[in-house]
DNA sequence: GCCGTTTTCGGCCCGACTGTTTTCAGTCG
């Protein structure tokens, strides 16, 4: 995938031109450009071929240019000119929190600073405190953002974001005069990765609250502490996570939690739209002239910059914000739409509890069915079941389903696709199952070609319902393999078989914009929990949001529909 | 560099906090 490439590229000739005190609006062009790129979903050689890039609003004719010249070349002539002004290391400078760009180009000028190795040198010299426009706390500063980067593991995981929101809440709940509280930013979008926490508290002193925040036994750190705003680094039981908190009175609390949940570019689209029509948008309210027309909740002020409400699912400067005006926002699907779990692991591969214990724990949970699906016999590290298993899990299934009510219980599998893509079960065993899944457990770091060709042949399978976790990615630790996407989700439509979007927050897998291209293309989508434990039920919700963020509707989603309907989709592929 | 229900030129989102300042620049989100 050249995006992530050409989107860095982009964002390096930013970096540059900050330091060298060029444009801030042509600056913030190139920035505008690199997350477009970024959150292309398909390849942008397609997009460039078929026409459809030049179409896109924000980018421009230099920049398609530039994007034209690193197709055919692997190269942007105005990004090596760039570099050639200033050593590249410096661009590591820009990384660490309290340096910006006018801090590089200070420290590059005036004391030969070229990287972080040398910044550290400067500091313990008390050289760059003696600097002006510095001094002794903005250089302690600076070293412990140095410190904050080299032990910091930078993005979190949307559970771990979410263990850190839960405890910080709890404890602003149990102080006095808090009228309301609410998540906010990327944790409130549910976006794949939280960079920071951010906690909105309606109270009158926000003083005492921000104190008690930063006194709180948790906190690590303070990063700042004034009237309205605290900022400081907590301790929860997996890792240290950076949490803001924000006091507003209750008159602007929708206004603050509008403008606190994000993303940036929606806030910064939704106030352009306010400035053509003479009004301003700030984290207080909406404002003609000195009147506040709306701030007490989120839905007013869109519906006063003429738009429909936008979940915050959707706050992504996506599209959503033209589809808000033209009444054509997707209704978007809830937790309460799933009928039941499709990806759920047992004890008889490497799960913790058998199928009695998981499906009680889903009748709990409100579902009509689960599908067993346990590991092929390939998966040995996983204790994955051989055919002779998996039958006489079959059996088992199918007479538990005799003594319960209320909850049908799906015999199915994980089936691993081999390096040869062939599947590990013959045809006669899977047409035994009522739900078949396919993965690829081996060789993910495989070629192009390879990991494609192993997926679409695995979907040419009449018993092969859903691909799942279809590119392999655990967050933070591995990288997604480098499959076509297009090509899978062409193949899916032709061959009607499902794509999974794993709801664990490792996998998050199909992603959101693979989601939408997904839908656009009328493919069916399954969320799966891929539970090992009965807690593991519990994490449905991560993957509802991501398939909602790549606006799916119910609709979309093959397990919001009943176990008989099930049956009958996938029958329809078989011979 | 991009864009146009006032514009093809002249604009381009908004505010909090900090530190080093005598009134504001830099950084961040």
């Amino acid at each position: 995938m050249k995006n992530a490439v050409l989107s860095k590229l982009f964002n390096q000739m930013a970096d540059v031109m900050e330091i060298l005190g060029e444009d801030r609006f042509r600056i913030s062009t190139y920035r505008k450009v690199a997350r477009i790129i970024a959150d292309i979903p398909d390849d942008i050689e397609t997009l460039l071929a078929t026409g459809q890039l030049a179409k896109i609003p924000g980018i421009g004719k230099s920049s398609l240019a530039k994007i034209e010249e690193f197709v055919k070349a692997g190269t942007i002539t105005a990004h090596r000119q760039l570099l050639t002004k200033i050593p590249t290391t410096l661009l590591e400078l820009l990384t660490i929190p309290g340096m910006g760009p006018k801090g590089v180009k200070a420290v590059y000028e005036k004391l030969k600073v070229t990287s972080i190795a040398e910044l550290k040198g400067v500091i313990e010299a008390g050289s760059l405190a003696a600097l002006p426009g510095f001094g002794d706390k903005k250089a302690s500063a600076i070293a412990k953002g140095i410190k904050f980067l080299e032990t910091s593991t930078g993005r979190i995981r949307l559970d771990q974001a979410l263990e850190a929101a839960d405890m910080v809440s709890e404890f602003l709940q149990e102080l006095s005069g808090i009228k309301k509280i609410q998540t906010a930013g990327s944790l409130r979008r549910c976006a794949e990765t939280i960079g920071d926490v951010d906690i909105l508290v309606a109270a009158a002193k926000g003083k005492q609250v921000i104190q008690a925040f930063t006194d709180a036994q948790f906190v690590q750190e303070v990063l700042a502490a004034g009237p309205t705003k605290g900022s400081a680094i907590i301790q929860t039981a997996t890792s240290p996570v950076h949490v803001d908190v924000r006091v507003v009175s209750g008159k602007s609390f929708g206004a603050a939690a509008q403008y606190f949940t994000g993303s940036k570019q929606h806030n910064v689209h939704l106030r352009e739209i306010a400035v053509k029509n003479k009004l301003k948008l700030n984290e207080y309210g909406l404002f003609k002239g000195d009147e506040m027309i709306a701030g007490r909740v989120e839905e007013e002020i869109y519906q006063k910059l003429g738009l429909d409400y936008i979940q915050p699912l959707l706050r992504e400067d996506r599209g959503e914000i033209e589809a808000a005006k033209t009444h054509s926002l997707p209704e978007l699907i809830q937790p309460k739409d799933i009928k039941g779990d499709l990806h759920v692991h047992t004890n008889a591969s490497d799960g913790n509890c058998d199928i009695s214990e998981i499906a009680w724990a889903a009748k709990q949970a409100g579902y009509k069915y689960i599908c067993i699906t346990d590991h092929s016999k390939s998966s040995a590290i996983a204790n994955g079941l051989s055919a002779k298993r998996l039958a006489e899990q079959i059996k088992t299934i199918r007479k538990l389903n005799e003594q319960l009510k209320g909850l049908t219980i799906l015999a199915g599998t994980e089936v691993d696709i081999l390096a040869d893509s062939s599947l590990d079960f013959d045809n006669k065993l899977l047409a035994e199952l009522d739900f078949v899944i396919a993965a690829i457990h081996s060789g993910l770091a495989g070629s192009r070609e390879k990991v494609t060709t192993r997926t679409l042949k695995a979907m040419d399978n009449p018993y092969v319902n859903c691909i799942a976790h279809p590119t392999g990615r655990l967050i933070g630790q591995r990288e997604p393999m480098d499959i076509d996407m297009a090509a899978v989700i062409k193949h899916a439509v032709q061959t009607h078989t499902a794509l999974e979007v794993n709801a664990n927050p490792w996998r998050l897998d199909l992603k959101d914009n693979h989601c939408r291209m997904a839908i656009e293309a009328q493919v069916m989508l399954v969320i799966g929990t891929d539970a090992h434990s009965t807690a593991g039920l519990g994490l449905m919700g991560f993957g509802v949001a991501t398939a909602a963020r790549g606006w799916a509707t119910k609709a979309n989603v093959l397990n919001t529909r009943s176990a008989a309907k099930i049956k009958t989709w996938t029958k329809s592929k078989r011979p």
